[in-house]
DNA sequence: ATACGTGCAAAGTATTTGCAAACGG
DNA sequence: CCGTTTGCAAATACTTTGCACGTAT
């Protein structure tokens, strides 16, 4: 299906939009586009680090920001006071969180069923809804007793 | 319905559980009580210092931290890297929040139809679901241009 | 050449921890 | 009295900002 990537796409976007290519954005969008969760801005910094990239701290919050603004990156908050970052496909795909509270693993589900109630609620509020998000809590396999 | 209030079953759980009753503790616990939303660790510090009750921020945080073990006190994560606290309610009762990205207001709705899909999908995953937390964002009608 | 992008370091904000004094039972 | 609770201050964690330099166009 996919024909273009999400990295690829995020790359066409800066160009559309006439921003300039730099190594430390290069990196960033480049490691996200390989996840399939989220992450936080720390370990996006550790990743880079692990392959040699060494952006700044600095470098990869404000790359972060710039990707919120633009859309194609989505913030998340699983409630441990750390911001994570995710890959926001353009198609309606979408997934949601549960969070481990005994080790701290973050997995993702997707709900049809879920996504329909979340579009009514969305509708009958008095807000224009940009994004949604929910996140479960609990024990995972490995760690309920 | 409330034969209770929230701030009365709180400290009958603290006593059957053999707390000590401190001022910082009941001071937080009766300012919970009186909320309708949630609220940051510093907006309960600063509740407090208004109505003239200076604990420190420390007791702030370790009564919020020893009540959402009790499961009295429910966490909320909006996003914005604060980690808000609100009262839990034993019953069912349940509601959810809405920000706007504009102004930063949090306010808070309820849906039942949303409740079932999330109850549908906490029964397939292979977790043990404690507690969950739906999130929308968008921009308020006064901040919608 | 000239902005934009980046890295470093410093500042800012939120939260946690160590410890001694205050206090309830 | 004894041990929990509290407040202060210091420490830590995460994120933002200021500024000078590098670099893509």
């Amino acid at each position: 299906m996919a024909t273009t990537s999400w990295t690829d796409d995020v790359f066409e976007t800066l160009r559309t939009r006439g921003s300039r290519s730099g190594s430390a954005r290069s990196a960033i969008v480049e490691l996200l586009g390989r996840q399939d969760c989220c992450l936080t801005a720390l370990q996006i910094f550790d990743g880079l680090r692990a392959e040699g990239k060494a952006v700044g701290i600095a470098s990869v919050y404000r790359v972060l920001e710039s990707l919120v603004e633009l859309r194609v990156v989505q913030q998340v908050a699983v409630g441990d006071g750390q911001i994570r970052f995710e890959p926001a496909h353009r198609s309606g795909e979408h997934h949601h969180h549960v969070v481990c509270d005994g080790c701290g693993k973050v997995e993702s589900f997707e709900d049809p069923n879920l996504e329909q109630a979340l579009h009514q609620v969305e509708a009958r509020i008095g807000y224009r809804v940009a994004a949604h998000e929910v996140v479960l809590h609990g024990a995972c396999a490995a760690c309920a007793d």
